[in-house]
DNA sequence: GAGCACTGC
């Protein structure tokens, strides 16, 4: 749990009360009426009331002020602050002269004049210090006229010549031009000597820099690779395989040849001898396992870790490897590429290398801030979005952050709603929905091009900030928090809670307000909050996340005192205490901490420590087969069950027919596949049975990889469809620390390491049953402490047995066990 | 009674 617990208690028994009323507002509102005037009454007789009971009563008043507001939506009466308006009328005002102004319009011009200064800039900045104007700075003076012929260079010579090429050399010469037109490329001599003399460099440059495209190429161009190979890595997929089309193109080759791409289940790459690829985009997770088999990347040359900023686990590993990697090998170059104003952490890290610096090339975006806290943001975002509708001329479609499905389902149908009451009043709205779990059907639909007369109002989680680019945004409305997760490495729990972004994820969702021209970003909440209240970066996963595989990998490189490693952001100490416990106890470390012949084994299998150690296991039942579609299906099982509102039942009753209560959801996932696989993976069966193709897709490739790796870790492949007690032994072998009792009550279970209180996940097909003794795949905290997918262990024989050295008999006999009770099942 | 986002020879 982070720090300030309390108040985000506080903080959530307030929104969660704010969402409760937007469901059943009369009613609700009523209520609240009822309470608040209690209150005020206790209020004026009570003299003794706590400063806490004050303030509780001060936000009930703050809360049904905003609720009655938000009832008047249409008349627009609550919302933002804008420069220069006190009342509803001004601001209206405000916002429609904003786009006749002319000084709005000459902004547009006025890049040039900066961007001029901001390309002479070639600095290092030294200090670590958060200066407002660091900020403001982000977007003012970076901003450019993407279209603007100061950048094109165009020479009159040259265009004279291209009129009388041939459409394809024309092509090369203007993917040249653009190339040469990139803000990155006035500096390209001097990174290439910077890098020629320095083993180690951070690189800094905002969106539309170049930096990915173009550095890797110069030093192909340079020959700095001395012959040897070139590493791009990227923490996404597609940016990988994107960027190396990208960069094929532009150097006027097929993909996979000078310049490929590796992703896992994919590549495109040549290792012909005469000609193989010397320039590969690569995952950083594969980046990574190729370290494992080859630590000291004797075949590259150079390796460029890209968006280093995001602070990704693998990201930050390979910085790891790559500083100590420099000290071996004199030949070999790092370049480390982010895109934060923030480089000195970088720098300091990697040797105290120097930091360069190029200008961007991204829009101008004016930011507006909330005057006054936000109770409820869901409203604020509700009236942001009608008084850029109202204002704001079209084209401009809107770009709304918000934490999660719930949320933007419900302010879909509220804005929905409000949009049909003005009716022909404003121009058409098209609400559309974006997060991870919505099926790509539905998500495609974001990137539908918006009628001339409309709207697009885009309603998103943060896979809008990264993952997913959408062009034609204008406006960016940000609520200022998203959804992290947390690991608390003593209990094993993973909790998914709503936090406050980071300063630096902020301006990130303000540029994607930037992406085809000048753009507005409002924020529901105060610019004092951006200063004082978010921090500058986000906490680096590795602090957040469960280390156990990081440490595995690390150990399986040789690296023992990983209390003292040289870590970029250490992992709290009980965080790799509880990851060396646990891999000791599942036979990857030995009691010196060395690692064993299985734990090699383990890091060879792309799955969790957990999971390869099961593999490895199942192979002494008979049942590696099943086993393999098991772990590959829980890999994958989040987004497997498709539950579309509107035909829940129809859902529910496709899903009951895999149910098998007796091997828990772990054999339930196993009929799944095996039902999927018998159809002959047919798209047509999904639908029927409610289910995502794209992940059962995904399932299948990872079952197929993991099938292969087998015979790689001594595995021969085995099946016993029919004995499900081996196939859940094999479980235990990896899960036998994550088991949980029944209480006495019959309502919750305790975890039977820990005592902790736990429940089955509603989903879970065992809710029904409620076994004794379960073993769980995972633990959440989302509003109550959830088991997800779970099997049920039918003798506690099976948890001494797959662990005597973590188990007593003794703590399983006062487990209370009683053989026919155990035997009382479903 | 219910799930942010990535990734893996």
């Amino acid at each position: 749990m982070p720090p300030s617990t309390t108040r985000d208690l506080n903080e959530l028994r307030l929104r969660s009360r704010q969402q409760y009323l937007e469901k059943r507002e009369t009613e609700q509102l009523a209520l609240l009426k009822a309470q608040v005037d209690e209150e005020q009454e206790e209020l004026r007789a009570n003299p003794n009331l706590s400063e806490k009971e004050r303030a509780e009563f001060a936000r009930n008043r703050t809360t049904l002020r905003l609720a009655q507001e938000r009832l008047n939506i249409s008349d627009h009466l609550d919302g933002y602050n804008l420069p220069g308006a006190d009342s509803v009328e001004d601001k209206t005002a405000v916002l429609n002269k904003r786009h006749r102004d002319d000084k709005y319009v000459s902004e547009f011009q006025q890049f040039e004049i900066e961007q001029t200064r901001a390309a002479q800039g070639w600095t290092g900045k030294s200090s670590e210090q958060v200066r407002e104007d660091d900020y403001e700075l982000v977007f003012d003076s970076q901003a450019f006229d993407w279209n603007s012929d100061a950048l094109r260079r165009i020479d009159p010579e040259k265009q004279q010549l291209e009129q009388r090429l041939n459409a394809a050399e024309q092509k090369a010469k203007s993917i040249e031009d653009v190339r040469k037109s990139l803000p990155v490329y006035q500096y390209r001599d001097q990174l290439l000597a910077a890098i020629e003399e320095h083993p180690v460099i951070v690189l800094i440059g905002e969106t539309g820099s170049g930096k990915t495209t173009q550095i890797s190429q110069f030093c192909l161009e340079a020959g700095l690779n001395r012959g040897k190979k070139i590493m791009v890595t990227q923490p996404r997929r597609v940016a990988a395989m994107s960027v190396a089309a990208r960069v094929a193109e532009e150097r006027g080759e097929q993909l996979g040849r000078t310049v490929g791409y590796r992703v896992r289940f994919d590549e495109k790459i040549s290792t012909s001898a005469s000609n193989p690829t010397m320039l590969e985009y690569v995952t950083d997770g594969l980046a990574l396992q190729l370290i494992l088999s080859s630590p000291s990347l004797d075949e590259y040359g150079i390796l460029l870790v890209d968006e280093a900023h995001e602070r990704a686990i693998n990201s930050d590993i390979l910085l790891a490897i790559a500083k100590d990697l420099v000290k071996h090998r004199p030949d070999f170059k790092v370049i480390v590429s982010s895109a934060t104003v923030n480089a000195q952490a970088f720098s300091s890290y990697m040797h105290d290398c120097p930091i360069f610096s190029v200008p961007g090339r991204s829009f101008k975006i004016e930011s507006f801030f909330s005057s006054q806290p936000e109770a409820n943001y869901l409203s604020a975002a509700a009236s942001v979005i009608f008084q850029i509708h109202i204002s704001q001329e079209l084209p401009g479609d809107i770009l709304v952050f918000l934490t999660g499905e719930e949320e933007i389902v419900s302010l879909a149908e509220t804005i929905t709603e409000t949009a049909k009451k003005l009716g022909g009043k404003v121009p058409e709205m098209i609400v559309r929905p974006l997060y991870a779990s919505l099926p790509a059907s539905e998500q495609q639909k974001v990137f539908e091009p918006t009628p001339t007369k409309a709207r697009k109002v885009i309603l998103a989680t943060n896979i809008a900030e990264t993952s997913l680019t959408i062009d034609g945004c204008k406006y960016v409305v940000d609520s200022g928090y998203s959804k992290e997760n947390f690991y608390e490495p003593k209990t094993g729990m993973e909790s998914l809670v709503v936090t406050p972004i980071s300063r630096a994820s902020a301006q990130q969702r303000a540029g994607r307000a930037g992406r085809v021209g000048p753009g507005k970003c409002f924020r529901l909440y105060t610019r004092w909050s951006f200063y004082n209240e978010l921090e500058a970066e986000p906490v680096p996963e590795i602090q957040r996340a469960n280390v156990t595989a990081t440490v595995l990998k690390l150990s399986s490189l040789g690296i023992r005192d990983l209390l003292h490693f040289d870590w970029f952001s250490p992992p709290s100490t009980s965080a790799i205490i509880k990851a060396l416990e646990d891999l000791y106890s599942l036979g990857a470390l030995n009691e010196l901490g060395v690692l064993t012949t299985i734990g090699r084994k383990m890091a060879d299998i792309p799955v969790s420590p957990e999971l390869a150690r099961v593999i490895l296991a199942a192979d002494e039942f008979g049942c590696v087969e099943e086993v393999l579609t098991i772990v590959a299906m829980l890999q994958e099982s989040g987004s497997l069950w498709l539950r579309p509102r509107d035909k829940k039942m129809y859902a529910s009753a496709a899903h009951r027919r895999f149910v098998s209560t007796e091997g828990g959801d772990f054999l339930t996932l196993l009929n799944v596949f095996n039902a999927w696989t018998e159809s002959e993976f047919d798209l047509n069966w999904c639908a029927e049975n409610y289910l995502q193709p794209k992940v059962l897709n995904r399932v299948r490739d990872v079952r197929d990889q993991l099938v292969k790796l087998c015979d790689r870790v001594e595995v021969p492949l085995s099946s016993n469809p029919s004995d499900h007690v081996k196939i859940r032994k094999s479980f235990c072998r990896g899960f036998f620390a994550k088991a949980a009792r029944l209480s006495r009550g019959g309502d919750s279970y305790r975890t039977i390491h820990g005592s902790n209180s736990v429940f089955l996940h509603p989903s879970s097909v065992l809710t029904e049953v409620r076994p004794k003794i379960c073993v769980y795949y995972e633990l959440v905290l989302t509003s109550k402490e959830y088991m997800r997918n779970c099997f049920p262990v039918d003798d506690p024989q099976w948890l001494l047995e797959a662990a005597p050295h973590a188990y007593k008999k003794e703590d399983l006999e006062k487990l209370g066990w009683d053989k026919k009770m155990g035997k009382t099942k479903g």
